[in-house]
DNA sequence: TGCAATTAGTTAATTAATTGACAAATAAAT
DNA sequence: ATTTATTTGTCAATTAATTAACTAATTGCA
């Protein structure tokens, strides 16, 4: 099942299924063909059963797929079943704004939250303590984090990434505007580049 | 130039060149080959000149790209000579959090940010006031608005896109978890899916 | 000046991703 | 119970994206 053949366009379809089956779930539908699903999701029904089918047979041929099982099955591949220790380095607006989103729900557990700005050390955020970025590798090992936020400025970022590596973080979710050089392969690193976004949008209104 | 045949692929990547170009520019490097900006961006040599090439021949044989010169012709094709207009709706932490961004450096001037919550407004984040979500379509049509970053909860966030398409916003950064249903297909939609990005994290997270 | 080395632009080949088609299984209807 | 509708899983065809190969231009050195 975990086949690392997948290409990432699967996987990257795959939060959108999750988030559009949840919908389903909510609304009380508890069956849906790749035919309706293509239409509310918008990708094709060969595509959605293709997609699909890397993972497993959910399906039934005459009924379609049980919107609750899938739900699940897709939960199960995209690890949602287990619980990760999560830290926020760089406590500044962008980070508060993360620790707020209460990953939580999804299995993504706050366990600390650093900055060098002193003005910020101290401060509570739902419960979690700002401390000082010395105390970064200590709470890391102790407390064994699996991932972390990195929200520092570009400037701090390597030097962040580099510390969190050596203390045996196992991913890191990037929002500076950088890309990590990180030499262990085994490191997940997945990049958020707001500005990478806003450029793209750019592009599009520009020939309007 | 801008032609409208050019992949989804390729214009994704545009913005990383920018970036790249910026820091070679920063380190006073004025030119470049697409085999040396290969080792250090990460793609192959033939896709960069590939990419290039769909936008007009920006280099020279036995010399390769000119730093600058490629640096503001991507810088045009992005549209970053423009001055966009833009406005944010929903002012909590991310929304806060993007004002002091300071996307203006790029020419996207934040013109104004809206909240519901009474303790929000009259908040003044960077010289801009928070003010009442009320207010919004009176101020986008006053201040012609470009372009609207929806920062808003994802059961607001269909409602303020419906208005802002209503008042002639040009363009959605949409930070909401949701795809918003937009009728009029010249209206650019652009969405961060913070959760999308966390799942596909823990995707790769759970086979290590 | 002439020659070897470099390198873009471009075409061709290859690989990847998406879409289409259809058999087999099931559900629903009569 | 039989027939007709659905609908998946899968294979084939198509389209898109990436990589490789090559030509011609330019550079830089002897």
């Amino acid at each position: 099942m975990s086949n690392n053949r997948i290409s990432m366009a699967v996987i990257r379809r795959l939060p959108k299924y999750h988030r559009y089956l949840r919908e389903l779930l909510d609304k009380g539908i508890n069956r849906i063909s790749s035919k309706e699903l293509s239409e509310i999701i918008g990708f094709t029904a060969s595509q959605i059963r293709q997609d699909l089918n890397n993972f497993g047979g959910f399906g039934q041929q005459g009924y379609g797929y049980n919107v609750e099982d899938l739900y699940n099955e897709i939960g199960l591949i995209l690890g949602l079943t287990n619980t990760y220790s999560t830290v926020i380095v760089g406590a500044g607006n962008l980070g508060q704004a993360l620790a707020n989103y209460n990953f939580g729900t999804h299995g993504f557990k706050l366990e600390g939250m650093f900055d060098v700005n002193p003005k910020l050390i101290g401060l509570k955020i739902r419960d979690i303590e700002i401390k000082d970025m010395d105390l970064l590798q200590g709470e890391i090992k102790n407390k064994n984090i699996d991932i972390a936020y990195i929200c520092t400025s570009k400037d701090a970022a390597q030097e962040v990434a580099d510390r969190l590596v050596k203390c045996g973080v196992k991913a890191i979710w990037n929002f500076a505007p950088i890309d990590l050089k990180i030499e262990d392969e085994n490191i997940i690193v997945e990049n958020v580049h707001l500005i990478d976004s806003l450029l793209t949008l750019s592009y599009f209104l520009k020939d309007q």
